[in-house]
DNA sequence: GATGAATGAGGCTTCATTCAT
DNA sequence: AATGAATGAAGCCTCATTCAT
């Protein structure tokens, strides 16, 4: 039998890393049997067998793409002439418009992470990344003098680490999460953290009781 | 062999919790088999199964535990005259003095509570005590005038909340986290958030760079 | 510990066996558990153990009992000057006067005979005691003229054999066994398999349809 | 290995049933595991489970098969011209040609018909399908005048039943069930019971003791 | 390349039996 | 003698993976 495009074969790669994303996402990643992405993919499993090697295959892939997508995603937040508006749309794409389940994979990516050193590769690198990105950044906002001068970036971006992984932990598995409230006040925090109200002052007023009001 | 005394059963049962513990921090729920726990407890399934009568009882009897001793540290911090002191002190223990496989295991208890309905009303009824917690907390310290008077009750708990869940989250998952780094530098967030150095001011010098050199 | 008197032991022994029988009737004999029994009994398993060494050993001593006490009513038969009137109090006892379950007992316990050694032994040994006993009756009652002198002794008793099987099997697994029927039914054929009304004409009319409404 | 043609997945049922009715004669539903009839099938568990998706459902489709041919080959009884000689043959299969192994899953089919209502369900309704029949019967005979004209239906029906029942015992039960004297006998029986010789009548000689010498 | 039946190791759990107290 | 907690072999079943077609 000839051998399928190349384009062929990554689009059924997608395919099947995409019914075992939903799949992982019901589930999770130890309660969700290769059967089952074989009937959400509509795939048999010798076929999939084709595209991944193992289970193990199957979730370095979903946390491959995972981490990769937010990478690019974080990326453009480093290059942005507007970092908090950046901040804020990134946080209205990962906290409001994707489902709680996309970021309760991003949850299990990270706990898979700590046992699974292919997976966790992926996502250290990927942290790794962000983590060079942010002292980047800072570093470039303290010298063009847009934040507070004092301000320690290896410290500061700690501090953003942590509320980052805060939200995507509260958004996967919080299921009252509230974004309306718990949004603009990190945000108003993170203006704080700089020292000023930065680039969008419109949008960030300060945090107060009458204007927090849901 | 007479009935044991309420006390060796109660020792017993916390025997077994205890290496339960460690093999599922170790290789996470799924991962971690019935008869690992047996070996590492060095009991017999048979011994096991008069304590906990399935897989999902000795998970909801981790859960438990691990929440209610959660529940039971947070709830000093509330009545605690010296809250920033008290937090410090939360954060040293959690973040610092317990091995990093203990925050692995909130972890993986947030993600079972997600898809197991026993574990999800621990965990929920956990977190929603801490919630009223802090309200409770802040509005005193409000209305005592300790705090800016100012601030949103509410989002200021739902930001506490997120820094709090992204430490854990850190601590759990990043095996080169910084605390001497990290800790210090959210204290002062806090410190800003509340809007006023607090009880401690000596301890919590403003974040600036000379000071965090690492 | 003072040795138990013998008549507590055997007090106890049928104590345990009156449980285990319940439970026995109740779920079979491989579904009933010796915890079971023992919780039935009010008896640690330890103690159990004491007068049984093993789920085997029970099982034989309940075939043992019920067979016996089975022989004995049989071995009545034999002696009865009125032979229908015995076997009519024989039915009257097993398939209307004791619940159904303990001719399930029996039923079990012929199934059991069939692939444990022991209990095949008791069983047969009952078994053969009946062949033999209706063989001299039937002779008997020959020698005295009482039935057809033509029958063949052997095979009558075969067929007498059957219909107590059957009866038992009906009785034990047919939850609407109509014994005011089927009983009187079964005796008139009885009477006329020997070829006389016998002992007891007055109380088994010929099996018309007019006397057999129920 | 795509899709197996339905016969043959039929064909692979029955096998598993063939391995299974083998087994479980041997040693009874509860003493024979499932690796035994995958050991006697040549067959993996994993495979088995295709086919019967539980013990349960495999004793059910062994009470199914069993209960569904004693239930064809008991229908032919009713439409025979010659009910005796239609009788007697079916005794023929199923106390003389079958091996008794077979009789004894009928019986443990009828214990378990008991305690499992899935299993109940199938025996009853065989054996209700049963009686109607031989009352259908008897009342057909009845109306064309070939057997006494004052039996009572119902009650010859029972009696019928308790007959069947007690071979279907003896055979199982005794290894040393005599079917060449006791088949004879009973058939005798059941003519003197319907009040003629009937259509057989060289077959069926009084049953005298000359003749009946073993 | 695809199919899906088949494999078989291994997981959870039960339960007859033992034995320290 | 009695207790009942403990043992551990074994049972039922699942599921990642393979392979004949």
């Amino acid at each position: 039998m000839p051998k399928l495009k190349p384009d062929t074969q990554r689009a059924r790669r997608e395919h099947i890393l995409d019914a075992a994303e939903h799949c992982f996402a019901r589930s999770g990643f130890h309660r969700c049997t290769m059967q089952d992405i074989c009937k959400e993919a509509s795939v048999s499993p010798g076929a999939l067998y084709v595209y991944f090697s193992s289970k193990e295959a199957l979730i370095a892939g979903i946390a491959e793409r995972n981490r990769a997508d937010f990478a690019a995603r974080f990326a453009d937040l480093a290059d942005s002439g507007d970092v908090v508006q950046a901040l804020r749309s990134l946080a209205q794409h990962y906290f409001v418009d994707e489902p709680a389940h996309k970021q309760l994979m991003f949850v299990e990516i990270g706990v898979e992470a700590t046992r699974n050193p292919q997976v966790g590769e992926i996502y250290r690198s990927v942290d790794e990344f962000c983590s060079a990105s942010f002292e980047a950044l800072f570093e470039r906002l303290k010298a063009e003098g847009r934040i507070n001068p004092e301000l320690d970036v290896l410290s500061l971006s700690r501090v953003f680490e942590v509320i980052g992984d805060g939200l995507f932990w509260r958004r996967a598995t919080d299921p009252n999460f509230d974004a309306a409230r718990t949004i603009p006040a990190v945000m108003r925090t993170i203006e704080t953290l700089l020292g000023a109200p930065l680039q969008s002052p419109q949008a960030a007023p300060r945090m107060v009781a009458k204007e927090a009001r849901q």
